[in-house]
DNA sequence: CCATAAGAATGAACGGCGTTCAAAAGAATG
DNA sequence: CATTCTTTTGAACGCCGTTCATTCTTATGG
């Protein structure tokens, strides 16, 4: 019967939200490399094997743990950008603004997605690479308003050139551990960092 | 007899040297996440337990690889600072440039350094935190000489930041996963970064 | 020179991990 | 209700870092 088809599928997408919730509780409280098979599917109130029936591997599940993390970060600087009318320079610090505070907000979550590495000879789908994207394509428009001039390459380039830059500066300043900006000063340095950055 | 116990300390040192040696031999081929004290220990021709007479546990023995690749890299830095009397932009651009050689030639060893997380509660002796000062007292000079008006405690934090930005550019174009930019562009890309970050 | 104590080297064994898979349980079908 | 097909389960496997009783080596005192 087709009720009880659709029943098979809601369980299975059930047990898949609920495998995916546990595991996203688990790496906020843990971490990337705390993250243990059975200590999610308990988590879920599933069996160990459950985990294998919805996922190819743990790292499958990180993917779409990092993928929603993006989709979280890609809002959270939809949403920094200030009202219509603003310089370049001013979207680029409130961009820059709302990276840092999604970093310090989401540490663990954020981390993951620079941690996490697939084995010698696995590459990540075209689809998750596609999704990063999004992180470089919000500046592109306000670096375009900086150096009209720029080539489309030129700018495409530079659009990941600062935006590594900033990356740099937060990750070296949360994992505390390396030389990085102490945390109480990671905003002002990261504000003069793109300042200097967007000066014409 | 002095002989004897000379001989004794001689061949703790020897076999501490050969696990050393092969241990980075095993990271530089296969990088952090393919160190494995088994095969670190084959290769240095020894026993699998002879490794923990030696270090406490693997993350020391990590500790001590990277001390050398700090080593390494703080003599490549400064080695690469043109003959004196050059502004501070131009020795900027060659420690930036340094940088990111040693990064692209010694990749594995590199990454390294970053990678590497101590378990939960263990914290790196202050040895090892004072080596890596090395990185940002470089910067340091060529900043003072480019804002002679910034106070010391203003130049230091922004010489940590210089050093990050930097870094940050380098370290998602080598990770090749990520938006970081393509290895062609690397180079011209962190030269651009440096230009604006010494414009006064 | 030997007896004995002290130190160092060894690798089997342990616990924890990701992953697999034969078996059990459940759902669909005629 | 019997039968076939799926899904779920957790014991078991192989690999890992780490430990430790045992064996072998070196130093010491008589």
């Amino acid at each position: 019967m087709v009720n009880e088809m659709l029943k098979r599928e809601t369980k299975r997408a059930e047990l898949r939200e609920r495998i995916i919730a546990a595991a996203e509780a688990e790496l906020i409280e843990k971490g990337l490399s705390g993250l243990k098979a059975r200590d999610i599917t308990s988590r879920a109130g599933c069996a160990l094997g459950a985990l294998y029936n919805v996922f190819d591997d743990l790292d499958m599940l990180v993917l779409e743990l990092n993928s929603r993390t993006l989709a979280d970060l890609g809002n959270a600087l939809s949403s920094s950008v200030p009202v219509e009318s603003s310089s370049g320079r001013q979207v680029l610090q409130a961009l820059a603004a709302a990276y840092t505070d999604f970093a310090r907000d989401h540490q663990h979550r954020w981390m993951a997605l620079f941690e996490h590495r697939l084995p010698e000879g696995k590459y990540k789908p075209e689809e998750y690479r596609m999704e990063q994207t999004v992180l470089i394509d919000a500046i592109v428009p306000s670096l375009k308003e900086l150096w009209p001039e720029l080539s489309k390459e030129t700018l495409a380039m530079r659009a990941r050139t600062t935006f590594a830059a900033v990356h740099g500066v937060v990750l070296l300043s949360l994992q505390q551990q390396f030389v990085g900006v102490p945390l109480k000063e990671l905003k002002s340095e990261v504000e003069a960092l793109v300042e200097l950055l967007s000066r014409q």
